[in-house]
DNA sequence: GCGTTTTTCCTTTTT
DNA sequence: GGAAAAACGC
């Protein structure tokens, strides 16, 4: 059989297991996907399971997309009525949407983001008069999330360790949350997975009948599940449990998120009988790097034990270098980028780091050299706040329950309804146990309030009502504009001359075009919401640019020819919160362990000796320690050098006069001198920026209105820099043009608005 | 009620 | 150093 051939024996293994529960233990970079894509193909052409009984389930929506692709690309035809191919939330969320009712919900029932249930804790604390500072609304709303998440019950929160007065006032917060999540007809991300848990717990029909449903479930990187989707695939595929679960303990990254090793550890114990299988060959790094990475997570104490091994040759040595600072740091890597993608023009490349705010000094220096990148991480396009505040208006035309979305909304754009009028019928809400829309609602109707707010209240109830009227009969995508347009949203934005204010309206009309594209290919506007909420950054992730920035964490699942590990610090990584636990230093090993074997060709790993980060960021800064996991490579792998120039020491930010003496601190290096206050730079970078948009403007009304940009050619724009227009089309008056930039990657803009000139 | 200045946080990782 | 909240002044 063709789909078996590219197989080796513990592959075939896994794609051929008959009945019962199956636990794929994948090494990095052992073909674990292929598996995965290859047993539902299999599962299919064997005519062991219809397409519609198969149910696979991942953690991010990339991951999805790309199985779903796979599998439809070797069953064509199969298509809707195909094998079911989501993340845990969208199963969840597909789940709750069909039985609300039984839960007390309607079918309309919003998702809470990070930002609502932030915005949601901070209220609670408020109203509940909590002791001043017992808990910050981040500390409570991450406890009560790994309290939901480890499946424990309301009461018992207060078995929380920080004693019992804490305990109680946790459990008081969260009972708060919830019933507030509750009158929103509202659940968070955490409650996707809770609620639909109680839903199969309970009721044993629902249960039942997915039972019937889902004869054979598929469950990628099982070492990151919790207890909720752990028990959750348990009663949704039930006995003789066909489950097969994929993963590797030793990439087990997310416990913070309340992820449970063991889940992957005890796997036998709750599916008894099950079969382990292991794939050891390795097929994407050299034997180096595998060697490498290897030695450092054999370290680790929780873990089953795999032995990678691979045919591939032993390839280059590690390469280990120490700068003075971070931003040298960035200079090496640029420069070594420089050199890598002269050799290899078609290698892929990426920078990791521990956490996000390093990535700075990268940016900066990948920026100063010309070396296009792709920053993942960065503000997500669902994230931006025009996009969030139409957002806020469909959810809220949608449920009007949502007290939060109308919080957002009711005075965006400013209709003058003040943070009084707010509170007064906010706490008129609360009083009387209904929704802030039915207050505000009373509020217009026949409330004694001063004419000019009453008559504010009673034309923005109005206008939402006629919204609400209007949608059930209009496109999503017509809604959005309507909204747009009605809300006054495109009016204040229009009013407000500057480029982002134009870049804005670009948004607005791409979240319109995004809805009208996902209609035309014949999903709802709830399905559309749906992903909007769930959506996220790194699903975005764009594999056309050569050089990636981003977190260890987000490079899970992806591979590049060469791997730059920065940061290699201790403190840093690991990060010093992990440090006096076992746990969690073993968790930190295993992300570097990731990082390292993202890397198929070569990988450089380097360190700072002083940092700029915020706790040191007063005088007395100690030099750093290199990283414990740079001592467990073996020596005989690794190359190590580069001594920092000696003394050299990296200036604090605050220490006054900078911009008086700026050349105080120059460093000479690499044959250049540099200067070690960034911020200089960045002062007079910013300047020129200001002056090149300035000069811009003044000739971007002439380009513009003659008309003549073409694909092809060659412009210039004064945040963008410059790049080629790769399409051009009609749009009304206006003419929509797609540009690629050299720097930014793809952009539309519309020609009126982009202060576009010709090269 | 709105725009500006001042202060306060931040830096672990995210579906 | 920068973003976001809070405080302040009109």
């Amino acid at each position: 059989m063709d789909l078996l051939s590219g197989l080796n024996s513990a592959q075939r293994e896994a794609v051929l297991h008959g009945e019962g529960p199956v636990l794929v233990l994948a090494g990095a970079g052992s073909g674990k996907t292929r598996v995965i894509t290859c047993r539902i193909v299999h599962l299919v052409q064997s005519r062991t399971a219809f397409p519609e009984h198969i149910y696979a389930v991942t953690f991010t929506n990339k991951a999805a997309e790309e199985m779903k692709a796979r599998v439809q690309s070797v069953l064509p035809g199969e298509g809707r009525s195909g094998p079911w191919v989501s993340t845990f939330h969208s199963l969840c969320v597909r789940i709750l949407r069909l039985h609300a009712g039984l839960l007390g919900y309607t079918r309309d029932f919003t998702i809470f983001d990070t930002d609502d249930q932030m915005r949601l804790v901070k209220a609670c604390l408020k109203d509940l008069d909590m002791p001043e500072g017992l808990f910050t609304p981040r500390k409570a709303l991450s406890m009560i999330s790994l309290a939901k998440n480890s499946g424990e019950e309301r009461k018992t929160t207060q078995a929380y360790s920080g004693g019992r007065l804490e305990g109680e006032a946790l459990a008081r917060i969260r009972n708060e949350y919830e019933r507030r999540l509750r009158l929103s007809n509202a659940m968070d991300f955490d409650d996707l997975l809770c609620k639909s848990l109680e839903l199969l717990q309970e009721n044993e029909s629902v249960r039942l009948s997915y039972q019937n449903r889902v004869r054979q479930l598929l469950v990628d990187e099982y070492q990151d599940t919790n207890m909720l989707q752990h028990r959750l695939m348990q009663l949704l595929v039930g006995e003789p449990w066909n489950i097969c679960a994929v993963g590797d303990e030793d990439q087990s990254i997310y416990s913070f998120r309340g992820a449970r090793i063991g889940n992957i550890l005890s796997f036998e114990k709750d599916f008894p009988g099950a079969r382990i299988l292991k794939l050891e060959q390795n097929y994407r790094s050299t034997g180096h790097i595998l060697e490498a990475a290897s030695a450092v997570v054999s370290k680790n104490l929780q873990r089953r034990g795999k032995v990678l091994w691979t045919e591939n040759k032993p390839g280059e040595l590690l390469h280990c270098f120490s700068c003075s600072s971070g931003s040298e740091e960035a200079q090496r890597v640029a420069r070594k980028l420089t050199d890598l993608r002269a050799q290899h023009p078609r290698w892929s490349f990426a920078v990791l780091y521990r956490t996000n705010f390093q990535s700075r000094y990268f940016e900066e220096e990948l920026r100063r050299l010309r070396i296009p990148f792709r920053l993942v991480g960065a503000l997500s396009f669902y994230a931006r706040a025009e996009v969030k505040d139409l957002l806020a208006y469909l959810r809220f035309l949608r449920n009007p329950d949502d007290s939060l979305a109308l919080e957002r909304i009711i005075n965006t754009p400013s209709r003058g309804i003040g943070e009084q009028t707010i509170e007064k019928m906010k706490s008129h809400a609360n009083r009387e146990k209904q929704s802030f829309w039915l207050s505000l609602q009373a509020f217009a109707e026949d409330f004694e309030l001063g004419g000019r707010t009453h008559k504010r209240l009673k034309e923005f109830a109005g206008m939402m009502k006629g919204l609400r009227e209007e949608m059930e009969s209009i496109p999503l995508s017509l809604l959005i504009r309507r909204v747009a347009e009605c809300s006054g949203y495109r009016q204040m934005l229009q009013e407000e001359k500057t480029p982002e204010a134009q870049s804005r309206l670009g948004n607005i009309e791409e979240l319109a075009a995004a809805a009208q594209e996902w209609e035309a290919q014949g999903f709802s506007a709830a399905e559309f919401l749906d992903r909007a909420s769930l959506s996220s950054d790194t699903d975005s992730f764009d594999e056309r640019c050569q050089v990636t920035l981003m977190t260890l964490h987000a490079a899970k699942g992806l591979e590049f020819d060469a791997v730059f590990l920065a940061g290699m610090e201790e403190g840093l990584f690991p990060h010093m919160q992990s440090l006096n636990q076992t746990a969690m230093e073993e968790e930190e090993r295993r992300l570097c362990y990731v990082g390292m074997t993202r890397a198929r060709k070569q990988l450089f790993l380097s360190w700072a000796l002083y940092r700029r980060t915020f706790s040191s960021g007063g005088e007395g800064q100690e030099m750093n320690v290199p990283s414990r996991f740079l001592k467990e490579i073996p020596d005989h792998l690794v190359r190590r050098d580069g001594r920092p120039a000696a003394g050299f020491r990296e200036q604090p930010w605050d220490d006054g006069d900078s911009a008086s003496a700026p050349r105080r601190s120059a460093v000479p290096f690499a044959g250049k001198t540099y200067n070690s206050k960034a911020s200089v730079a960045q002062f007079l970078e910013g300047l020129a920026e200001k002056q090149a948009l300035h000069k811009a403007e003044s000739y971007s009304a002439h380009s513009a209105r003659d008309g003549n940009l073409a694909p092809g050619m060659r412009v210039r724009h004064p945040q963008f820099g410059t790049g080629r227009i790769v399409t051009a089309e009609k749009q009304g008056e206006d003419v929509k043009l797609t540009v690629q930039f050299d720097l930014y990657g793809r952009k539309k803009l519309l020609q009126s608005f982009s202060k576009l000139t010709r090269v």
